[in-house]
Order: structure tokens, then C-alpha cells, then sequence
DNA sequence: TTTTATATAGAAACACTGTTTCTGATACTG
DNA sequence: CAGTATCAGAAACAGTGTTTCTATATAAAA
């Protein structure tokens, strides 16, 4: 074995541990909150010194960037297994439920992601890219909408990202305890859901 | 000089001080963003002990929650200087632009308030309230609106809440750093604006 | 194989945070 | 004036992200 391959190997090795101490961020995330999630308590259950960590991942932003990008497989995923419907409204609406549904059940993830749990941490381009990954189901709907003369709207990512942010604005203003019970935040989303669809929809359906 | 009058003078020492310590706070606050609002750092501008400002506020959530209440004059003022428009509609519009204008003008009170950047600090009764009196300006405006038939939609609050969150939405999508360049913030938030208006006034203006 | 060089992991330290404790001075009370 | 109680200041505690130092272990060279 040359050179080459020994590196590669330790590469590997490198590798595995980096996806490893992930995993483990990612359960201290989902177990304890954002907040929990520090180099120590990651050391802790790797049981290991925090200098490793640091010499995987450049610094703590380099692992939360890990841990976004991990929260945005999962979003995407739960946006996958929404089962297409009949009428694009419907398919759409199903979108919206999906993602509140993945801001209930992950939460955590929720808060490091576009909480603003992390005032250090701000995607770059990678994070961003995988952010838009996974709103393509979104988009991709949103697009043959406006294909099939559903939504006079030419941009679909304007529109996209309009729905978006109503959404998120909802879900956040809870989060941030604005709104306090979870049924009245649910039902504003519902509402909200209903008006964004109506504004862009409106002109054809019933 | 009786001991009711002692005390009396001692509490608005105690009161005068807590003001002005809430004056210094907010200027680090203003001038090097909310994460550098540290005790130690108030301290330091008051030339006093970390001591007394435990003292005055219990902890660091007594201290923010004054900052809190602190931007949401500062909001409800810049409703206020808001002139009235002819129509409602246009009103509406100028008070979404208020609002626009203070994340813009006051970043880091927003970022304090309602972008999550002090998890610890969760809004209380006294907080929510403050914040509804803020945003009467806009209530005023709704009801208005719904009493003059512009209107379906009979809760005025649930109406001020959907607005709220879709604007406060695409504000925290960029502070978040998830919508990049301001120009397209903006355009987003014009158009949130404009769809919104079209769902809820859509089927009386022209 | 022996020596030299390098890489790296672990412990401890640094600079910072919110918060508490201890102590000494100051100011009210009897 | 003597005693007491309050309260401000310094220092300490427990935590954070990050860096430095050192010893070891491993790879390269002789």
C-alpha cells in the first residue's frame, strides 16, 4: 500500500468520526434543544477531547452547519412522503401541512435551522443550496401551477418564497412565544394557508 | 422627615437608576447588536458593580424584558407618526412600510424582540401586552375596516396576526441570512404586502 | 533497526458569559 | 454613641467557545 491509499484510508477514517459526532450533536439536538448543543456535552458522549472536534470541524459553526444540513435532509424527506393529490390546491395545501407538521415533530431542529437559535451561525452558500433543495417538491409544484395557468405569477421561486416566509412567520412568532397557544397559531396557519392559496389560486378554482 | 418618605425617595433613587441603566443597556444594544448586551459590559458603562444591576433586575431576562417593552414604544411611535391615508387600503400599506422601515432602522431592537435572539428570554404577560398596544395602530385600522364592510373576515385580531406574521416572516427569513441580498427582502415584502391587501380587500377596490 | 520528524490527542489554560457568595463599609435604629 | 441591617464591590463559581502546550504515537529516513 502506497502512500496514497494509506492517506485515504485516514481520510476515511476522518470521515466517519466527522458523520459520527454529527449523530451525536444531532441526538443531544433532538433530545435537550439547540441550546444543549455545546463542543463539551458532544465530547462528553463521544467520549473524546473537544480538541478532536476542533480539528474536524474548523469550529462550532462548522458542526451546526452539519446539523442544518442534517435538518434540511429530514425536511425533505417529509416533504417526499407527501402522497401527490388530485388538484394542485390540494397537493399544495398537503406542502403546507407537511411543513408544520416537521416544525412540531422536530422542533429542535426547527430552532437551529431558521429559529435564530445560533446568532453566529449564518448559512452560506452550501447551507442555502440545501435549503432550496429541499423546498424543491415546493417549487416544483408552485412551477406547474403556473405552467398549467393555475398562478399568473411568472417567478415561481418569488412565489415560493412568499408562501415561505407567511408560513414561517406564523410558526415563528409561536416559537417566540407571541403566540401563545398552539391552537390559535394553528389556526392562524391554517388561515394563512387558505389566504395565500386564495391570492395566488383564487381566479380559477371553485 | 418621616420613614414612609425615606423610603419613599430611596424607591425613586432605586427607579431613577433602573432607568437609566435600561438608557445604557439600550445604547450597547443599538450600537453593537443584542449579543453584546452583557452585564458585565452595562456595568462597565454605569462605572458600577455587576452587583447592583442584579439588585435591580433579577437577572439578565429582567433586564431584556425592559428593552423589550422599550422597543415596543419605539414601534408604537413609528405607527403613530404614520399620517392617515385617504383610503384604508392605503393606510394599511403605510403601516406595513412602518414596519418595514423600524426593522430596517432599528435592526438590533428587532432582533431583541422577535428574532430569537436571547433564548432564554420568552415574552410574559406584561411583554404581550406591550406588544398588542404596539401594534394598535393596525388593529385600529382592521376594525376599521371591517365595521366599514372592506372586510369579510370578523376578528380583527386574527387578521392583525396573519399580516403580522407574513411580514415579520420575510423580515426574519433575511436577518436570518436566508434571503441574501435586501433588494430582493423588499421586493418580497412588497409583494407579502400587496397579496395580502388583495386577500382581504380584493373584492372591493378596483 | 534506530533515529528523527511529524502529526495529533489530551489536559489545562484563556477569555468570556450569567450568577452567587463573601466581606467590608456605610447608613439607619435604638 | 453602640448596634444592627443593608447593600455595593471584589472575587469566586460554573458554564461557554477556543487556543496553547506537551507528551505520545506513528511515519519517514538513515
Amino acid at each position: 500500500m502506497n502512500i496514497k491509499t494509506y492517506s485515504e484510508t485516514k481520510r476515511q477514517h476522518a470521515e466517519n468520526l466527522k458523520q459520527t459526532i454529527v449523530e451525536a450533536a444531532a441526538t443531544i439536538l433532538q433530545e435537550q434543544g439547540p441550546e444543549e448543543v455545546t463542543i463539551r456535552k458532544v465530547a462528553e458522549k463521544m467520549e473524546c477531547s473537544t480538541k478532536i472536534i476542533y480539528n474536524l470541524f474548523n469550529n462550532k459553526d462548522g458542526l451546526i452547519k452539519l446539523l442544518y444540513l442534517e435538518g434540511c435532509k429530514v425536511l425533505a424527506e417529509a416533504f417526499q412522503s407527501v402522497s401527490k393529490q388530485e388538484t394542485m390546491e390540494n397537493y399544495l395545501r398537503a406542502l403546507c401541512e407537511a411543513y408544520w407538521d416537521f416544525s412540531c415533530n422536530y422542533t429542535n431542529y426547527y430552532q437551529l435551522m431558521f429559529g435564530g437559535a445560533f446568532h453566529e451561525f449564518k448559512p452560506e452558500e452550501e447551507s442555502i443550496q440545501a435549503t432550496t433543495t429541499a423546498l424543491q417538491q415546493f417549487t416544483q409544484v408552485v412551477t406547474e401551477a403556473i405552467e398549467a395557468g393555475l398562478i399568473e405569477e411568472k417567478d415561481p421561486l418569488q412565489v415560493v418564497h412568499v408562501i415561505w416566509a407567511s408560513l414561517h412567520g406564523v410558526i415563528h412568532l409561536h416559537l417566540g412565544g407571541h403566540i401563545e397557544s398552539i391552537k390559535t397559531t394553528k389556526f392562524l396557519y391554517d388561515n394563512s394557508v387558505t389566504r395565500l392559496i386564495q391570492a395566488y389560486m383564487g381566479s380559477s378554482s371553485s
